[in-house]
DNA sequence: TAGTGGTCTAGACCACGAA
DNA sequence: TCGTGGTCTAGACCACTAC
């Protein structure tokens, strides 16, 4: 309709105008890892378009790992990843503080129940403790795990602090050494409860890594499935 | 304003319904590995909703990878994923075959060029060839590797057959033998040019694996990037 | 309580794919 | 050519958060 729509340089959509101005502004650091973007509404009016416009550029960013959504708060700059390697004995804590970063550990639930499906298929047992924890890095929570362990290796497990380095606690206390791991990653959708615990939304994209732990009788004694907000994590392997 | 909405029982949204209906129809086998979804407006009459809130509930699905969409053609169910073990010496077409899919290999481009950037980190050398490969499963493009080889360790590669499997050819034309690899694995999204190779939309969840591989005297001869579509790899670590 | 994001309605026009 | 998905407008109401 109009002449300048006939002109025969590609017609930038509004959305991809935004796109490109906020990465531009986290990339530059005008916005820093953290920091809120404006509300939907506000770049609205920057933008001159709708919100849904709005939020399917955001929700592409965010698909990018540039910045991520906490429910009906906002939008912030995604902080740095941590990088980890599967291969090696995993230390959460150590791997953390040893990127700068400041890890906690929230205990969710400790459960002695009666093993089924996968952690059946793997422990050989149906006796079994269910750990359930949250963990954090600088205050924002990126990784639920859920462990199942055999009770059989790990007597009064519930009696112990669980909310500090469990392969501490296996070895100092019941002299178990893990000596070898295997570990299935896929990328994922998180479900609501996951997606509540993380404080994040619903269908938000996540890495799923399952474990099989073995010790020195290269036994199974350890399941874990856990699952890592997508944009916090970068495998490293070597061989 | 209704009756009926002031009972204490949870409101089912319709995406929800719609998430529910679709995900039930996907694991019950009435809609198989490849199969079209009803398109988009179809969705929309058999549960009463506006376009949107049915996109919404299908990107959904979609970034759990149990579905995936192609551009202007439609919603399909996503095939089985192929698994990867990213610590043994690689082997697309090994694997593949082995896990009961076609593979076929398209070369996208060959180039001698200026290694920059990371790739000249890595290689220490400016003279390299970047091949681009595009790889499919079952006809589906799944995988763009982006491969960086040093001109000196591989003379006259870009005369040779490249649709094939390279680590064969370093093996037997070049007298190559890659005995180490260090792998770097994030979760991002597609650009563009990705996403149109891999005929997906831009902005779909993507796995990134950053390469280095090693010959014998432990120097660095190769360095790729590679993007899987998010929903078609599972990586499997051992140690 | 004001403003935020979460969800949804009811349309529209376009470019592209399949026929 | 017809129907599809891609993109967008212009609103609405709600639950929750931050103050």
């Amino acid at each position: 309709m109009d002449t300048l729509e006939v002109t025969d340089q590609p017609v930038i959509r509004p959305s991809t105008l935004m796109l490109r101005g906020l990465e531009k502004s986290i990339r530059s650091r005008e916005l820093c890892p953290g920091d809120r973007l404006p509300s939907e509404r506000e770049l609205q009016e920057q933008y001159g378009c709708t919100r849904i416009t709005i939020r399917d550029a955001l929700l592409r960013l965010a698909a990018s790992g540039l910045i991520y959504r906490q429910p009906r708060k906002g939008w912030f700059v995604t902080p740095p990843r941590l990088i980890c390697n599967p291969t090696r004995r995993i230390h959460f804590l150590h791997d953390a503080r040893s990127q700068g970063f400041v890890p906690s550990t929230e205990l969710i639930s400790c459960k002695q129940e009666q093993a089924e499906g996968a952690a059946y298929d793997v422990l050989q047992d149906r006796d079994v403790y269910n750990i359930c924890r949250l963990r954090k890095l600088n205050g924002r929570p990126v990784l639920i795990e859920n462990m199942h362990l055999l009770q059989h290796s790990f007597p009064d497990l519930h009696l112990q602090q669980l909310d500090n380095s469990l392969t501490d606690l296996m070895r100092n206390h019941y002299q178990t050494y893990i000596t070898g791991e295997e570990a299935r990653i896929c990328s994922t959708a998180l479900e609501d409860w996951q997606a509540e615990l993380l404080q994040v939304t619903p269908g938000t994209p996540a890495i799923r890594i399952e474990r099989t732990r073995f010790d020195r009788t290269n036994r199974a004694v350890e399941f874990d499935i856990e699952y890592w907000l997508h944009d916090a994590i970068e495998l490293h392997v070597r061989s």
